[in-house]
DNA sequence: CGCCTAATTGACACCTCTCAAGATATGTGG
DNA sequence: CCACATATCTTGAGAGGTGTCAATTAGGCG
């Protein structure tokens, strides 16, 4: 009943989520962009940029996996989704001049390359087929905050919630005839700050999957053998 | 603590929520564009699209109001936010060439100009200046989109969802140096869809604002003398 | 081996949903 | 003006889900 990835790539295509922002540019423009960014390498749990802060590079992700949050004063997270390579981060707030809406942080060791903010805006000004990259990014950026608005408020109770979790996950990696598996590299609490709920709620409801035979797991590993099973059980149609 | 916007205009603006398309544009790029659209009045509660179905059209609004919202299959509904005169709807979808992944339904008396997907991608690509605004619009979808998980994801308790609701909206209408007056055309039913909480319990926190003097209301509109009570009676730092 | 993080499990309180009934508005037609 | 219909709001009672707190276990790493 969600939206799902389009076989039909269109203009701007949204459906490939490790796109290069150097997509359709000449070999010329290519040189040009790569001269003004500059590669560092990024252990895991690195800050990158936190809300309210004014930005000031674009960030683009060459290798690795990056965590885009939410996060109040009162020290509640909720976990917008994950980046990966391809992916620029931080464009919206360059982009329009305001402050970031986000945190980002890097959830593996990762490979980034940061291009200041102006020459960025005096690049896409001189080259202006750019956009059409630029346009992709952003869709994928508000694609991935209206699933979470979906998780979040259509899913009604915890189960629903983690099921969803569990089977947009599924998109990101394979599944095979029968069975589906999938790596999920996220804590517990990580999860939970996912899908707005408690660690222990999580916890509960993987023992609960597991013992109804929903769900088998071995390490970060997890084997779906029903996937309409585990819908039906979770309350999703 | 959270993202207001700044008062400091950047290359793409999303400050102002009424960007019209035909920003930046040369006189005869704007003729063009007008061309190419046609003008139709809906009535209230009016559906303009719906999740799942294909994009064939780019909607300008022209004047009124237009509810966005996520529906499951449940029945269940979360209203994304409101697109007020200037926004454009369905933007991203027509661009990615996906299906829509919102449904759009008129609020109020509406003027809407379409304009053929097809006409849409054909002038951008003939005008790459019309990109700025389109990549405003889309930052703004995905700002509303943004800011709704942050009501949903970190607002913990219903109060606290309330309150941050209602603040929002006073950021749309006006306020004066002491109280802060907000007028609010939306049913408990659809505040409730808003902030992802029943009819009920929005009913009855109103009541309990109003019974401590944290809320006034006549009819439609809402009158908070002390912001700063509200929020800490809320539980918002 | 000891430390630390993550996962597990239980008990309990409480918030919110659901269901149900009633009150209050607003609009329509006679 | 009244009777009626519809929509919205109000209020109550009960049940269930989930968060919080707390104690215990498992696993990774120096």
């Amino acid at each position: 009943m969600r939206n799902t990835s389009e076989s039909g790539r269109g203009y701007v295509s949204c459906a490939a989520r490790a796109g290069d922002f150097s997509q359709r540019l000449s070999p010329e423009e290519r040189v040009e962009l790569e001269s003004l960014k500059t590669p560092f390498n990024y252990p895991p749990g690195r800050t990158l940029f936190v809300e309210q802060q004014t930005p000031d590079n674009v960030l683009f992700l060459l290798a690795g996996q990056v965590k885009l949050s939410l996060n109040s004063s009162a020290g509640r997270r909720v976990i917008l989704g994950i980046a990966y390579p391809g992916e620029t981060l931080g464009l919206a707030s360059v982009l329009s001049a305001t402050r970031y809406d986000i945190t980002a942080e890097t959830a593996s060791p990762c490979r980034i390359a940061t291009m200041a903010s102006a020459d960025f805006l005096e690049f896409l000004k001189r080259h202006p087929s750019a956009y059409v990259n630029l346009a992709r990014e952003l869709c994928l950026e508000r694609a991935r905050a209206c699933e979470q608005v979906r998780r979040l408020g259509l899913a009604v109770t915890a189960s629903a919630k983690l099921v969803w979790f569990l089977l947009d996950q599924c998109a990101v990696t394979r599944q095979t005839e029968g069975s589906t598996r999938l790596f999920c590299g996220l804590t517990h609490t990580e999860i939970g700050e996912c899908i707005g709920v408690s660690r222990e709620t999580v916890t509960r409801l993987f023992c609960d999957f597991k013992s109804r035979e929903l769900l088998e797991s071995r390490g970060a590993i997890m084997i779906i053998s029903d996937r309409k099973a585990l819908e039906a059980y979770a309350g999703i149609s």
